[in-house]
DNA sequence: AACTATTTATAAGA
DNA sequence: TTCTTATAAATAGTT
């Protein structure tokens, strides 16, 4: 779609490749957005460019909504359940294999229960992956940052070090106006 | 794009958001695969529906391709380099956050190397992720599968059980052909 | 960043 | 489901 059909080969100009990526990385996030809301599921992405950069997606905001929409899913479809607090730590339980397969096992024993279904486990469980990469996500992105502003601090000190060294130098030889004694010795 | 424009909230009917499920995740799926050739990129992501059927995608066919492609990135970039072997263990140890700090920490010491940058081993670490994610996935539908093996199995078992009942208990009032004390005890 | 000529995706209908 | 088609939406190349 487009002035001409462009063929799906990468594109090896890279400022053209830059403003492709650009143009299609919002059409596809916009779209998986609209396919969440259109027909109500979750959807976890992640695109990473060469360089490392990532941009996670998720149609859900956050674990916790997540947990809070399970819990009042259960309360909705099955009545009032008996434990109503304590929710982090009853999905948390399911996040391990063997816990699923006990749950599996009952499932095969007595059908149809209104518990949570085993399908519901298994989308959990991915929910908690999802959460767990946006997590490592936000947190590379912080060390970068940190990592840059640590850079820029560097070389600014190290340029005022220098001016520090070439005034005393200067001073030393041409203008004796400041005390050198008052000052911390420079090596 | 349609006969009609579409308001972006919840479809209702069931079927027809199906229909629209099925070929809005086709059209996805399409411009994330051309995005990741046009690009350049790696793409991972996961669609979960309400009853918690997941379509996983990912651009990289498996984990063993990717090492191989940083693997021989590493040799054309910087020359060969002296540990060609053990690319698994290599590149496994970079995954804990400690071992990112001492990269990063090594990086600011001296920056532009041509050892693989932070940015390298932030993807790498975001391609495990990516693995793991649909190792996981493959786990869960290979015990659905099994599941639901389990269940026709037993409902055969149930109804062969039921069959040779019936005929035992129709031999011994009408026609004794068969043995009874040949056979083991039936409750 | 904006603009359009086109291509592409897709909603509704068959 | 699958195909068809009218229309909406995305976007490649341009300014």
């Amino acid at each position: 779609m487009g002035r001409r059909k462009l063929e799906i080969k990468r594109i090896e100009d890279k400022s053209s490749r830059q403003v492709t990526f650009s143009k299609r990385r919002n059409g596809l996030l916009k779209k998986a957005k609209e396919l969440s809301v259109l027909c109500d599921l979750d959807i976890g992405a992640v695109i990473y460019s060469c360089r490392g950069k990532l941009y996670p997606y998720c149609s859900t905001n956050s674990l916790s909504e997540i947990l809070q929409r399970y819990h009042s899913r259960t309360e909705t479809d099955a009545g009032p359940s008996s434990q109503s607090c304590e929710t982090q730590a009853k999905y948390s339980r399911f996040l391990t294999c063997e816990e699923l397969l006990q749950v599996v096992e009952r499932e095969l024993e007595e059908p149809s229960t209104d518990d949570l279904s085993v399908a519901d486990f298994i989308h959990l469980e991915k929910q908690f992956e999802t959460a767990l990469i946006q997590a490592r996500a936000t947190k590379t992105q912080l060390l970068l940052k940190s990592i840059s502003s640590l850079e820029g601090k560097e070389k600014l000190l190290e340029e005022e070090k220098m001016l520090l060294k070439g005034k005393i130098g200067g001073s030393k030889t041409k203008i004796p106006v400041i005390d050198l004694n008052a000052l911390p010795s420079e090596e």
